[in-house]
DNA sequence: TACGTGATCACG
DNA sequence: GTGATCACGTAA
């Protein structure tokens, strides 16, 4: 079962981003369909620096200041696809976005399109998940209810085995780049380094 | 630790 | 227009 709209339009993103992780994440392309537990998240909101939409709204971030549950994807260095889920209500542009998930469907195929020469790791990180998943800028702005990419329950996860740290690479967020908005299963293998 | 890579954004 | 910057990944 996809995950409702409710789940998205909440109004604290670092109660969302907790509550993906053990959440799978699915896409279906005419490839075939891949799919991967989440197991690393974090939590933007426009309130502070760290977050795309602090400053405004632009071409680029357009999507996150219209309502949650759709995907925002930007291009980051030139090279990686990043895939963030968008949540709260209409001009309330928070976001979460996916750092890792746990392989579970399409293999081959994630394989296939990372050229990945052995199996380890294609999904520990925001920029390789994407890879594998087969998600693109094409796909900014897309619902996460209605088209091929979603998001359904997978399993439970106790709140001891989350662990909260700050968030990687946003230096420039001065002060803002202290909050632990950076959420992930404790010792789980498959969590970016 | 260093740097590729190209869109984006805040300047004029 | 232009130039600095960037929510990464890999190689060394």
């Amino acid at each position: 079962m996809k995950l409702p709209l409710s789940f998205y339009q909440r109004t604290d993103v670092t109660v969302v981003a907790r509550q993906l992780l053990g959440k799978k994440l699915v896409t279906v392309t005419s490839s075939g369909l891949t799919s991967g537990v989440i197991v690393e998240t974090e939590a933007y909101s426009y309130c502070e620096r760290g977050c795309h939409a602090y400053n405004g709204m632009t071409k680029r971030n357009e999507v996150m200041f219209g309502a949650g549950g759709v995907a925002y994807v930007y291009l980051c260095y030139g090279v990686h696809e990043m895939f963030n889920v968008v949540t709260n209500r209409e001009e309330r542009a928070d976001a979460v976005l996916i750092r890792a998930l746990e392989p579970v469907d399409g293999i081959d195929l994630m394989q296939q399109r990372t050229g990945a020469k052995r199996e380890k790791r294609i999904t520990s990180g925001p920029g390789k998940l994407t890879k594998a998943l087969g998600i693109g800028r094409g796909w900014n702005g897309t619902s996460l209810i209605a088209g091929e990419v979603w998001i359904e329950e997978c399993r439970r996860v106790p709140p001891a085995k989350i662990m909260a740290s700050p968030r990687i690479g946003i230096d420039y967020a001065g002060e803002d780049a202290k909050l632990l908005w950076r959420f992930s299963i404790r010792e789980n293998e498959w969590v970016s380094k």
